[in-house]
This record gives structure tokens, C-alpha cells and sequence, in this order.
DNA sequence: TGCATACCTGCACAGCTGCGCAGGTATGCA
DNA sequence: TGCATACCTGCGCAGCTGTGCAGGTATGCA
């Protein structure tokens, strides 16, 4: 039961056990956030489409993308950006081609659920 | 190269094939939307931390949850709110407490990913 | 050199989201 | 009946997020 943070350590639980064992469950709050971030990623739309783009065809294009996820091209530009910052996606230049790919096997692993259901 | 919505099939691809796979590969744009929705439920580190305190230690009070989380007991409820409209949790009602455990197989699934990674 | 293409960036705005506060309802117990 | 507890709801605010627009840079080709 004392694994709960001193701050309310005194508050009166309904079910002691499962409160310590629930505590234990959440573990850092650090490592929440970093998994609320990656989550974050891929909540909107846009960036799923792309990333399930990525991940079933390979290497693409930034025009390639917005030719396949109908959005258009500086909005597939920010969102790689975003998905590069966070180290999910890497971009290799080709002439004046750049061609986008999956680098997060985590990432890669989530998008597993959504096409394992899709059929 | 030609499952590419009419409006847009006219634009002159770069890798045409890999075009037409990654089309293939998002499938329906509701489909998308209703993955994108699911992900952003655990997108919230309020939320995961209650979805993960409930997968381990099942059936939870809101006030214990209040107190595993450090979250107040407003916050707790709307998120619940939240996620028992989404179908992904269901309260059963014992008195005057309310215990709270997951429904939704494919969220508890995800969740699987957070807790084999924390070790 | 001139032009088209592929990609990137900055900016401003609308819309949503989580959160705290205050207060309301329902249950159990003395 | 009176009171404490457990939970819910509405409201308002601050902060973030996605989006479109306009324009800039870099590469390839005639």
C-alpha cells in the first residue's frame, strides 16, 4: 500500500491491494508520457495514413504521399517533420527526390494491430 | 497506380507501384479515422495512466484511481466519461462506489506493448 | 541560363482538449 | 434525520494542434 507518493499516502483507499498493485502497474511517470507522446503520434488521421503508407510500401515520396493521402504537400511535409523529430521516420535524399521510411520498430509493431484487423 | 481517388489520379507519381500499395494499404478513410480515434485515447498520460492501472489491477473505484494517479476525482471521472462513451471501459455499480475495468480486447491489447516494454 | 519540379518553412487562425473550480446527486451509516 | 462519502456535471480558461496560404530553396533538364 506504500507505494503511493507520501502527498496522499494518507487518504483512505476503497481497495488497498489493487491500489498498490495499480501503482506498480503505471511505474514512472516519465515513461507514461513518453508512451502518451507515441500514442500522440499516431492519433491524427493524416499522420496514421502516412505511416501505414510507409509501412506497407516502403521508401516514398513526399509528393508520392500526398498523391496517396490526398493532403497536400506542405501538410505532409510538417507532419514528417514532426514524425522525423521524434525519431519514428528518416528521410534519404535522392537527387531532389526525398524518400521517407519507417525507423521506430515500435512504432512498426503498433501499426501491426491496424493492419492485422483491416481485413 | 490507378486504385487513386479520380481527383487526384491525373498527378504524375514518382514510383508509381509503390503508389498503388500504399493506397491499398490505408484502405478505407473510416477505417483510418476510427484507428486514429483509438490511438488518441491513450494519447492523453491521464488516460493511459488509468487504462494501464486498470488492465493490471482490474475492477478500480474512481476515488482509488484518483489516488493511484494523483489525479482529482473530476479529472478522473470526465476521462472515464470519455472512455466509457469510446466503449473502451465499463463501470459496475456496488452501492455507492462505482468500479471501473476495461472492455474493449483491442485497447487492452495496445497496452500489452506499454507494460512488456517497462521492464 | 531559364524553367519546372520536389521539398521545406513561417505565419496566422480556428478548433479542440485537458483541467480546475464550484456545486449537485446518490448512497450508507450513526 | 443529519452527515460524510463517492461520484458526477457544467462552466470557463489556458494551451496545444492541425491547416491553409504564401513564398523560399535546391535539384534536374532543355
Amino acid at each position: 500500500m506504500h507505494l503511493v507518493p507520501a502527498e496522499r499516502a494518507d487518504r483512505r483507499a476503497i481497495d488497498d491491494h489493487r491500489v498498490c498493485d495499480a501503482v506498480a502497474a503505471i511505474g514512472e511517470p516519465h515513461q507514461v508520457r513518453a508512451w502518451a507522446e507515441r500514442f500522440s503520434l499516431l492519433s491524427d488521421p493524416g499522420r496514421l495514413a502516412l505511416l501505414m503508407a510507409l509501412r506497407q510500401a516502403g521508401p516514398l515520396a513526399v509528393s508520392d504521399l500526398a498523391i496517396t493521402t490526398g493532403i497536400n504537400d506542405p501538410a505532409v511535409s510538417q507532419a514528417l517533420r514532426l514524425l522525423r523529430a521524434a525519431g519514428v521516420v528518416a528521410g534519404e535524399k535522392d537527387g531532389r527526390v526525398v524518400r521517407y521510411r519507417i525507423i521506430d520498430p515500435i512504432t512498426a509493431d503498433l501499426l501491426k494491430h491496424c493492419v492485422s484487423r483491416n481485413d
